[in-house]
DNA sequence: GGAAGGTAACTAACTAGTTGGTAATATCAA
DNA sequence: TTGATATTACCAACTAGTTAGTTACCTTCC
C-alpha cells in the first residue's frame, strides 16, 4: 500500500458522500465509510475531525459540483429546470443529500445566500411576463424540477412500468420544462 | 397511574410520530419515545413489536391522515395544490414523515396504488387542455405544493424577512396555486 | 533518524430489545 | 357482598451488541 496522504482524504470524501446518500447523518456508520474507503477509521478523525465535520465536508462537495454544473440562468428558468433534471438524474446522491440536509442539518453545506440575492435581483429589474414574485417563481420552478424523482414509489407505480427508465425519464423531461415555461410566461 | 391499555397505546404512537417526524427511523430514540410517552419502553415492544414496525405505524398515522384530510380532486388539482399546501403547514411532520419515507423507508406506510390508479384514469378520460400525461401533471402539481416548504433555508434568506411568516406563506400560496393553474390549463 | 502516513486493538457510552416481578382490574364461587 | 384467583397493564433493571472516537505502535521515505 503506497501512502499518498491526498489520495486517502479523497478516498474517504468519496465514500462518505455515498454512505451519507444512503444512509443520512444518523444512520451512517464511519466504519463501512473506512471499509469503503480501504482507509483506516483513525485517518478519517485525522482528516476530518468528527462525523459531524464529515458530513459536512460530504455536503460541501455534493451542493458545490451541484451548483457548479448546473449554473441558476435567472433569464431562463425553464432550461434551468431541465439541466438541474438531467444533473440529478445523473447523480442521484446530490438530490438524496440535499433532502437529508433538510431534516437533519439545515446548516450544513456551502451558503450561497448572496449568490441567490444576485440572481433574484436581477429577475426582479427585468419586466417579467409572469407576474409571480422572482422568490416564489425560482422556488416553484426548483421544486418542478425534483418532482418527479421526490414522488412516492406508490404514486409513480399507478402509470406500471419502470417509472425511472430512460424513455419515462425523457418523457416526464420534456412536460416538466414545458410546465416550468408556463409558470415563467404567464397565461 | 390509571391502566388504561388504548390510551397508553395512543400516548405512544402520538409521541412516536413526533420522534420520528424530527429525527427519521435511524435517529429516533426508543428511550426519548417511551419518556415523551410517560410509558415504559416495554410497553412499546407490546404494542408494536419492535422499531421499524412503530415506524411503519406512525407512517400509517400520518399518511392515512393526510390523505384523508387532503382528498385528491383531479379535476382541480390547482385547488388540490393550495389544500395540501395548507395542510402542511399546518402539519409539518407530514411532509417530513414522507421525505424520511422516501430516504429511509420507501415502502412504509400505506400502498394507495390503486386510489391513484382510479385518479389517473379519470383524468386520461376527460380532454385535459393541459396536453400533458395525467401522470406527469400530478406529479408536478404536487411538487409545486411542496416547493416552499422544502426550499433550502438558503435560498429562502436571499430575500430577507421570515419566509414562514403568515404573510409570506399567503403570497406564496396564490402563487403556487397561480403557477398550478397555468401548468394544468395550458398556454 | 525523524516526520508523516497508516494500523489494530481498545474504550466508554449508547441503544434496541428482554426479563422477572408488581399493582390494578376483572371473574366468579360461596 | 366477599374473598380467592386469574388476567391484564405496567415498570425498573438488565443484557448483548453496536458505535463514535482514541491510543500506542508500526511502516515508509526523505
Amino acid at each position: 500500500m503506497v501512502q499518498d496522504s491526498p489520495a486517502t482524504r479523497a478516498r474517504i470524501l468519496a465514500a462518505a458522500v455515498e454512505e451519507f446518500s444512503a444512509h443520512g447523518l444518523a444512520g451512517a456508520r464511519i466504519d463501512r465509510i473506512a471499509e469503503a474507503a480501504v482507509a483506516n477509521k483513525s485517518s478519517i478523525y485525522v482528516y476530518f475531525g468528527n462525523k459531524e465535520k464529515l458530513f459536512a465536508a460530504a455536503m460541501d462537495r455534493v451542493i458545490g459540483d451541484l451548483s457548479d454544473a448546473v449554473p441558476l440562468t435567472e433569464h431562463d428558468l425553464p432550461n434551468y429546470a431541465g439541466r438541474m433534471f438531467d444533473y440529478v438524474v445523473d447523480h442521484p446522491e446530490a438530490l438524496r443529500m440535499s433532502m437529508w440536509r433538510h431534516l437533519e442539518r439545515p446548516s450544513a453545506g456551502p451558503v450561497v445566500t448572496e449568490l441567490y440575492e444576485r440572481k433574484l435581483e436581477a429577475m426582479a429589474s427585468e419586466a417579467h411576463p409572469s407576474g409571480l414574485p422572482p422568490m416564489d417563481l425560482l422556488v416553484l420552478v426548483v421544486g418542478l424540477s425534483g418532482a418527479w424523482l421526490t414522488s412516492s414509489r406508490d404514486l409513480l407505480a399507478a402509470e406500471g412500468g419502470d417509472p425511472y427508465s430512460a424513455e419515462r425519464l425523457a418523457t416526464h423531461r420534456a412536460a416538466m420544462v414545458e410546465a416550468a415555461r408556463r409558470v415563467v410566461d404567464g397565461v
